[in-house]
DNA sequence: AAAGAAAGTTAGGTATGTCTAAATATTGAT
DNA sequence: ATCAATATTTAGACATACCTAACTTTCTTT
């Protein structure tokens, strides 16, 4: 990305995808790419330029597929961003492991490193602070497993007095 | 999107403009859209038609442009995701504002309803279960302001004794 | 009411990203 | 070593989304 050259968020996912078929199996033909990313074998091939342009992969056509230095740092920061994701809204918004995954998969091409930073340092909060998290429990939202006593359905004396299931003005429920 | 038609994140964007210009001041021309989103005159013609066909807009050449019912509610909704998670980042990521804006900006088109549920129950309960909410401390990471005694620098005791700064793998720090 | 300014649209161009179908290269089995 | 299967690339389309420049319509001002 200091290269000057912008990467796309379609080209992202490629090097992403190489990236982790890499680390599965060592190497990366572009069916296995194709069949990952659900896209025609031809779209891989056009990916598979874009990144050797901008000196993310090494390719020539009908060769093997090799990851450049910096695409080898870029892809693993990506999959790293789409790891962390995944874990904040599993984790922290309890949401179902399918759904994490769709949006983590989006996600990671729009938050920033600052941002993301924020992200993990506040999954290691919920954590640490939370001891062991923060739990959705359907009627109730969410409900913390820390601090003082607990009642019949383990939510903590403010979470017990405060709970009310509002949702902030929107109309869909 | 119950009426058959996919809408891009791009279209997504002149609604919610269309919406939010409507809103501030009754009226929409098509140079506040281009503005707004600081796009080319031409670029909003194309936008129109487009929205026009999937009938969220009432619009003919050089004639006024209005909401259908249908505009009016995924404008709204597009604009009340914004909004959310906007707070999202602000109040629980401590984010700074610009930023938390743009972020936003791009999750409004990704986040499903199901999920924007579960930011919506964890912004509240942020506000109740932490009192106030959880503060970006820098060098310490995130710090709530509820329960127990705190140190000097307003760290209730657990925090106190489990920051540590780590960054779950992450080599760029 | 006419002329000039402002707003909006059309025309034509570029770039990305996808597809199918056809062509070419590589691989593996006999 | 050849032939068939498989993998990959090219060619040609299409859709989105943006741009600038030129043109048309509407508004405003005198």
């Amino acid at each position: 990305m200091q290269k000057g050259e912008e990467i796309s968020s379609s080209l992202e996912d490629y090097l992403e995808a190489i990236y982790e078929i890499i680390e599965e199996k060592q190497a990366v033909r572009a069916k296995d790419i194709a069949e990952r990313l659900d896209v025609a074998a031809s779209s891989v091939t056009i990916a598979l330029r874009g990144l050797s342009r901008r000196e993310l992969i090494n390719h020539v056509p009908y060769d093997v597929i090799t990851l450049t230095p910096q695409g080898n740092k870029l892809g693993k920061a990506v999959a790293r961003k789409h790891g962390i994701l995944k874990q904040f809204f599993l984790k922290v918004l309890s949401v179902e492991e399918t759904v994490a995954d769709d949006c983590a998969c989006k996600m990671e091409h729009i938050v920033p490193d600052k941002v993301l930073k924020r992200f993990v340092e506040f999954i290691k909060f919920e954590e640490r602070c939370r001891r062991g998290g923060t739990r959705w429990v359907e009627g109730d939202g969410f409900v913390c497993n820390s601090f003082g006593d607990r009642d019949d359905n383990g939510r903590c004396e403010t979470c017990a007095a405060t709970t009310d299931g509002g949702n902030m003005g929107g109309e869909n429920e």
